[in-house]
DNA sequence: ACTGTGACACTGG
DNA sequence: ACCAGTGCCACAG
């Protein structure tokens, strides 16, 4: 098998990998329940890695993006989506305290917290 | 290769 | 509760 294939390198990319594991932690995520960009960072096991779930979140279509808040259960996405994600919580049964959801009452925890990756 | 950017998080005033 | 400063990291230009 080759090693440094450049064709297979590619599909076995730290960064794709990563990729991968971060929309599989969003996948989790129930309706009616949220999570954050840190938590999520977490479960795919990449701690610290807060912003590059927005970052995925972004390019990939099909995801259940709204469930994901910031710290705090504060809304990080531009105003324009903003209103969106609201409405979508909204109808999940999430309600806003304010400027941010409950936390403690609507957080999803994650299962299998996988410890650090590469 | 270097610099700027951002759908983040945390601390401190 | 609000805001500024700092750390964080991949990506784009």
């Amino acid at each position: 098998m080759k090693r440094s294939s450049s064709v297979e390198a590619d599909a076995a990319s730290p960064a794709t990998q990563m990729h991968a594991r971060i929309v599989t932690a969003i996948r989790q995520i129930p309706r009616g329940k949220v999570s954050s960009y840190g938590a999520v960072a977490r479960a795919a096991g990449y701690p610290g890695y807060a912003r590059q779930v927005g970052q995925v979140m972004k390019r990939y279509a099909g995801l259940p993006w709204h469930r994901v808040l910031g710290a705090g259960g504060e809304i990080k996405v531009p105003p324009d989506d903003a209103i969106e994600q609201r409405m979508r919580l909204h109808a999940e049964g999430v309600a806003f305290r304010g400027r941010r959801v409950n936390m403690p009452l609507h957080e999803f925890k994650f299962p299998k917290v996988r410890s650090r990756l590469r």
